[in-house]
DNA sequence: CACTTGACCTGTCCGC
DNA sequence: TGCGGACAGGTCAAGT
């Protein structure tokens, strides 16, 4: 599922192909949820705008056009953005279509069985597929919603799997006031988001557990059930845990895990990005990096305790009994 | 207001 | 083999 790590891999790998591209037409499929407000055909809503920006907050993707609209994206849980370059240049570097991200659930289904690992603890499912399969998918398929033509011939498909995702159209000027926009809290990667500043801001969430509360996303930006359980891992807190019994030192090592971790994935997400023939592989995603997301019964790569799986905040959630107990 | 739970979806996996 | 149910998780609405 697409995390703020990976929702800024797409955003770079959009800024480099779109920025300048003009729209000549867009197509809503089955997508109940995007464009609510626009009719059947909303190519009178996009032709002839031109990309001026492609940004990110949280875990929104935002593509700016010129005729003062932009385009607000949320994958969710399984939204894929696929953008295929113009057939003229197929047979250029940029030939194939490249995939910015691939859904745990949908990429499990381009998998070739044949290649399925027998050890499975930690279900291959994530990017588990040979990219060639993806890319000889026929598109649109039955999980596309959308697509945006640019005059130049190029494609940019959004698929969901599950229809949680959505992409709708905003006046530029209106997004700041989008509620999730304003209530969503800081981003964990930049400068200003500090141990003390989470501190500060878990005051208002004491008596729920610390993963609930970082998983909320109006406390902090962008944290989801992945980074969540990596960096209460890192900074050895239960993630059951009241916030109000959490040691004030523990918070600030915890802010210091989220940026790691958030950091380190998307270095991966920007390798990925470099030979994007491989968006989502075994090689480059940062779950081949995880400590103990999807690890359970796996040693703990600290203290060697078998890592298990729990239900915290209605979310599975994976931690060393050892390392991470509760206060 | 703080906090928890269910709903939204669909495909996969597991047990019967 | 088929079938039902649990599960996956980001966010919002509705509940306590």
């Amino acid at each position: 599922m697409p995390e703020l790590p990976e929702v800024e891999t797409i955003r770079r790998g959009l800024h480099s192909r779109i920025i300048g591209k003009t729209i000549s037409g867009a197509h809503n499929y089955d997508s109940p949820k995007s464009f609510p407000n626009a009719t059947a055909d909303i190519t009178q809503f996009l032709q002839g705008a031109t990309v001026t920006d492609v940004s990110r907050r949280a875990k929104v993707l935002l593509i700016e056009l010129s005729t003062g609209y932009t385009l607000v994206t949320h994958l969710k849980m399984t939204g894929q953005i696929i953008f295929i370059a113009p057939i003229t240049s197929r047979h250029s570097t940029d030939s194939n279509p490249v995939i910015l991200s691939v859904s745990e659930e949908s990429s499990s289904t381009l998998e070739d069985p044949s290649v399925k690992p027998q050890d499975d603890t930690r279900n291959v499912r994530w990017g588990g597929g040979h990219p060639s399969d993806s890319f000889m998918r026929e598109l649109p398929d039955n999980t596309t919603r959308e697509h945006i033509d640019f005059t130049d011939g190029s494609r940019l498909y959004f698929n969901d799997l599950r229809k949680f995702g959505w992409m709708k159209l905003y006046p530029t000027s209106e997004v700041p006031n989008i509620d999730f926009m304003k209530k969503v809290g800081p981003e964990p990667l930049l400068d200003d988001f500090t141990g003390e500043v989470l501190w500060e801001r878990l005051q208002r969430r004491k008596n729920t557990s610390i993963k609930a509360a970082i998983l909320d996303q109006t406390v902090l930006a962008g944290v989801g059930n992945i980074y969540a359980d990596e960096s209460l891992w890192g900074a050895r807190i239960h993630p059951a845990t009241l916030v109000k019994n959490v040691p004030k030192a523990s918070i600030l090592q915890l802010a210091e895990e989220i940026k790691a971790v958030m950091n380190l994935s998307i270095e991966k997400g920007g390798s990925t990005d470099k030979n994007y023939v491989n968006a989502e592989g075994k090689k480059g995603s940062y779950l081949s990096f995880a400590r103990v997301f999807r690890r359970e019964g796996e040693p703990c790569p600290r203290c060697g305790t078998t890592i298990v799986k729990t239900r915290v905040a209605g979310r599975g959630t994976h931690l060393c009994p050892t390392c991470q107990t509760k206060q």
